[in-house]
DNA sequence: AAGAGCCACAACCGCATTCAC
DNA sequence: GGTGAATGCGGTTGTGGCTCT
């Protein structure tokens, strides 16, 4: 494919925007929208390319933006979910009103990297003889990609430092790591499940839990208790602490369908609160 | 006071994905 | 279905301001 040609042909302008071009920016789109970004900065008379022009609105003009230091419940927001999606910054935005991905991403490198990289997050050791330790730094930390596979996912209590400004806050971080269970063998996926790749999961994941972030009843449960997600011949999903739920319905590839969410929902959503589902 | 080093964040770059024809 | 354009996304960089020496 031939790429479009960038922003120094054609003598664009580069770098800091101007209060003036701002201004421009603004007013045009509230007068006519941005249909089409390519077209904008000519229609409004900037000499900016389109990638610029749709860049600083988004992450800077729009109007329903939120300015201003990151909450402690935001950061804790986005440090759970940096969990769930990894870099999905543009994921991670959309469940925070208010903020944008190039917003969460700068306070992630700039703030909680840092701060749970003091808090060094314990990596679990090996349950059983014989299987390989994730030794990836915890830049983000991955939850399963493979549900085929035997990885047992284990909850780590971690606190995060607190910042001289706040106020000791007694919710912990739920951190996962991995050990393999060596009493589970690879081979004994009797095809009940099996995603054949690691997209099925992330988009299950993301829909999943944007259902729970949603729910303002069940959120603070789920996430503060959920701790894992594991799988062997018989899906089994854990919920911290130790609750192990075996569903009783018939389970296939299909699982990541939009009809099966709502019986994953309403799994997670309702575990803590059903004893009859704890083994 | 001045310079060096560090930090925070806006903006850019390039690849991936989606869309339109 | 193939192709090119447009858009979205995440990694990276540039730079202004602050702190430290």
């Amino acid at each position: 494919m031939v790429r479009a040609p960038c922003c120094e042909k054609m003598g664009l302008k580069k770098g800091p925007w101007t209060p003036e071009e701002d201004h421009i920016l603004i007013s045009y789109i509230q007068r006519y929208g941005h249909g089409n970004w390519r077209a904008l900065p000519k229609q409004a008379g900037l000499l900016r390319c389109g990638k610029s022009c749709r860049l600083r609105w988004i992450n800077y003009l729009r109007p329903d933006i939120k300015r201003g230091n990151f909450t402690r419940d935001e950061e804790e927001t986005i440090i759970k979910l940096h969990e769930m999606l990894g870099n999905r910054w543009s994921a991670i935005a959309a469940r925070l009103p208010g903020r944008t991905d190039n917003e969460i991403k700068n306070v992630w490198h700039t703030h909680l990297k840092k701060r749970l990289t003091q808090n060094h997050v314990v990596q679990k050791t090996k349950r059983h003889h014989n299987h390989k330790a994730k030794d990836e730094p915890h830049d983000h930390l991955v939850l399963p990609t493979n549900f085929s596979s035997d990885a047992k996912y284990d909850i780590v209590e971690d606190r995060p430092v607190s910042p001289p400004q706040s106020s000791s806050s007694s919710t912990a971080i739920s951190s996962v790591t991995t050990s393999t269970d060596d009493d589970h063998n690879n081979n004994s996926n009797n095809g009940s499940i099996k995603a054949d790749s690691p997209d099925n999961f992330s988009e299950m994941d993301e829909d999943f839990w944007s259902q729970v972030f949603s729910s303002e009843n069940n959120s603070k449960a789920v996430v503060d208790d959920f701790s894992a997600i594991s799988a062997d011949s018989q899906l089994q999903y854990s919920v911290s602490p130790l609750v192990t739920i075996e569903p009783d319905h018939a389970l296939n590839s299909n699982m990541y369908n939009d009809e099966d969410m709502d019986f994953w929902y309403n799994v997670f959503t309702r575990a803590a609160d059903l004893p009859e589902l704890l083994l």
